[in-house]
DNA sequence: ACACTTTGTTCGCCTACCGAACAAAGTTCC
DNA sequence: GGAACTTTGTTCGGTAGGCGAACAAAGTGT
């Protein structure tokens, strides 16, 4: 079974010494749209002959394709090198504490075919699994023949995930499933390997790629949900802590009179902002005053969202709350990390500014160091879908960092007729 | 003038490609304390005879000596290489805000020479340069001919250092030294490259390379003086943030209803156990108790800790307060981080278990996850020479990972005859 | 004394990469 | 429209860094 890491031949010297060639080759293909040899071998600052003979091997792989002419920089018209993205499919799977959701995905991270199903995933696993399954072949089947391209299967988790054994879940968040996920059956089924983390992890993995963390070294992802958690992107890398469960911000304290969480803390960011807080609290603003939109039907926090988008003011007044409490953590995120921005995802994010101008203002208002307070924060530009789209990225980041995971390098790196 | 990012062919792509063997093979005998020729072989994974070449052009450099032989494994005894310490001095300056410290220091971060003395630094940027340079000449002077073997000048300034231009000082922190700080004068000087780094994260270093922070991979060091500060080591990096000022961890609010701050905050957390609030503290205290060993004499950040040392029970409360405070960051800290250690500097150090049980206690108290709590909370093991022994590993760091900066090792990368 | 290990060197080989040269295909300027 | 210049991409010999095999030197264990 394969794990996040990538084990194979990943021996310490390997790492200082470098990747080869062909695989900075194939990146820098893939980063750019549409680029020439000539510029591989500016990129690469090889020699436009050893530049000619990587893309030579990589063409023969499918990988890559040339793709007609680029216009002429003032001699010879450059033949354009592209990547191929639909050579094969990931599919990425996000399971939540109440939902499984599958989206299968090209290596350009385009989302080909998607489904979401509510499921008791805490209390079932075996329904779980198979709820999985079923949803993976049908993605699979609506994209006709993409069973025979999978590259890999990505799982995002709402649990923290343990760096060596990536396939155990935490007995104490997931006490049902007795700490074995089981993923092992997907591995079997569809024989690709199966990468794990963290669904915030992931979250900030997706942003980071394709939506609002592009371009930005160093960010930290929040999901607003049921709990609160973060997960930071250093450098382009996920970080991950000793442990693997850096990022529980939503057990920062930030009143130490406030109320008893269950983590043993007092004034746990989760204890007013957490889903269950929020509830609690709209049911004591409405004691206070009726006519609001929240009066009739149970609620919760996707009903707040959605009569906060519709004006409504004790859903309203709830989101300045939020945004209050959030700023005062985000502050200190932002004393303590100097991160370039923060991305707000999960519950909330598609407030956008009536949440967002609020949080900026308790953010001004607490921090330091000017460059500090013009750390930019944004909402999430992906949505429900950026967690399984992280899952399926994480296995392309991984195949693009180390290409043996695609079919077509191996026969390159060990050893040609 | 030379930048603390070695800028000398450093291209996107030479990163990527990794480091040559050579530098890997210095490295590596450095780290280790007698290896042989065919230990470095299967450290660096090449073939004994490559290791063999590796190592004769490494005793070309002078940075490499042969040591006698080792104990038999069996076979023929190996020839023992060492890594030649007394090769070079490095000079580590610390700039504190009422202090200039020098060491001079070998290749193994040992402290040959070491003068430390009070001046008024903020206000005198003019003095203070001249210090600095009588300061090094002194310890120069003390090893004799050390000058001729200078591999570098570190320094450590207790102010935010911008990444791109490090010679640039903050003007909000030191606006008498108007942002410029000549240290270029340093440069002409003694004919070295000269570094400039944040005081925090060169404890950080510090402690990770000789210290309290030993094989530790994630941790975080936090320096308690007039102010706070943090320097965190991810990785064996020191991690700057986006713009080169994490760490300011003493603007973490851990009471939203504390007192103002000077950033805009409230309740700070050096508005309860800077310098300034430990001295008000300490004379609201003192009016309702006498009897102390404070009362007589000004009261100073020092001598709590000197009285606290020697058990007075003002002192020793007030001690217990710094605890209970720190700990709500190092929770806070932990959660959103998941270091492996957490390792306190700068006053208070000294107490040892009197700060840290109580400390220890409250962090226990609020952090959720097993692992987070199971981080280490350490005291310093390198005391007041710190910062400045952290100055010159930064040079040492450096050399060590570019080695070109070593003098004997430029003919080899250049072209050999 | 013998077999077996380990170390360190030598030497030929292999291959990844380079530089020079060249053809193909454009652009610019007169 | 043609000459001069550019840029791209390929070919081809050269080079050097690293490898494996072989070997001598110096150990250990039985």
């Amino acid at each position: 079974m394969e794990s996040r890491t990538p084990a194979q031949g990943s021996s310490p010297a390997d790492e200082a010494r470098g990747r080869p060639l062909l695989d900075l080759a194939l990146e820098a293909i893939w980063h750019s749209e549409g680029m020439s040899r000539a510029d591989l071998s500016r990129r690469l600052e090889v020699s436009r002959s050893t530049a000619s003979e990587l893309v030579g091997d990589l063409l023969d792989t499918g990988l890559v394709a040339e793709g007609g002419d680029g216009p002429s920089r003032g001699g010879r018209r450059p033949i354009l090198l592209k990547f191929q993205d639909r050579a094969h499919v990931i599919l990425g799977l996000d399971m939540g504490a109440t939902h499984v959701a599958v989206a299968l995905t090209d290596l350009r991270g385009r989302i080909l075919a998607w489904r979401e199903e509510a499921h008791p995933v805490r209390s079932d696993p075996e329904g779980t699994r198979a709820l999985m399954i079923r949803l993976c072949d049908t993605v699979l089947e609506e994209v006709h023949g993409s069973a025979s391209s999978l590259l890999g299967i990505g799982i995002a988790v709402a649990s923290p995930v343990d760096h060596l054994d990536p396939l155990r879940l935490s007995e104490t968040v997931l006490p049902a499933w007795r700490g074995r996920s089981g993923f092992e059956a997907l591995q079997k089924r569809y024989r690709v390997p199966v990468f794990v983390d963290n669904d915030a992890n992931l979250g900030a993995l997706a942003e980071g790629w394709w939506g609002a963390g592009r371009g930005v070294k160093h960010f930290t992802f929040i999901k607003l949900a049921t709990g609160i958690g973060a997960g930071h992107m250093f450098g382009g890398q996920i970080y991950r802590g000793a442990t693997n469960v850096a990022g529980e911000i939503g057990h920062i304290s930030i009143d130490p009179h406030g109320d008893q969480c269950l983590c043993g803390n007092r004034g746990c960011l989760v204890t007013f902002i957490g889903g269950e807080a929020l509830v609690h609290r709209a049911q004591a603003m409405l004691a206070d005053e009726a006519g609001s939109l929240l009066a009739d039907g149970p609620i919760t926090p996707g009903r707040i969202e959605e009569a906060a988008l519709l004006r409504d003011p004790v859903a309203m007044q709830l989101v300045r709350e939020v945004a209050h409490h959030l700023g005062v953590a985000i502050a200190g995120l932002l004393n303590l990390l100097n991160p370039e921005a923060v991305i707000l995802g999960g519950s909330m994010a598609r407030l956008k500014d009536d949440l967002l101008i609020p949080l900026r203002e308790t953010v001004v208002r607490r921090t330091l160091v000017s460059s500090v307070a013009a750390a930019e924060i944004r909402v999430s530009e992906l949505g429900p879908q950026g967690i399984a789209l992280g899952a399926a990225t994480l296995v392309l980041s991984s195949a693009l960092s180390s290409p043996t995971l695609f079919p077509g390098m191996q026969n390159l790196v060990a050893g040609r007729p």
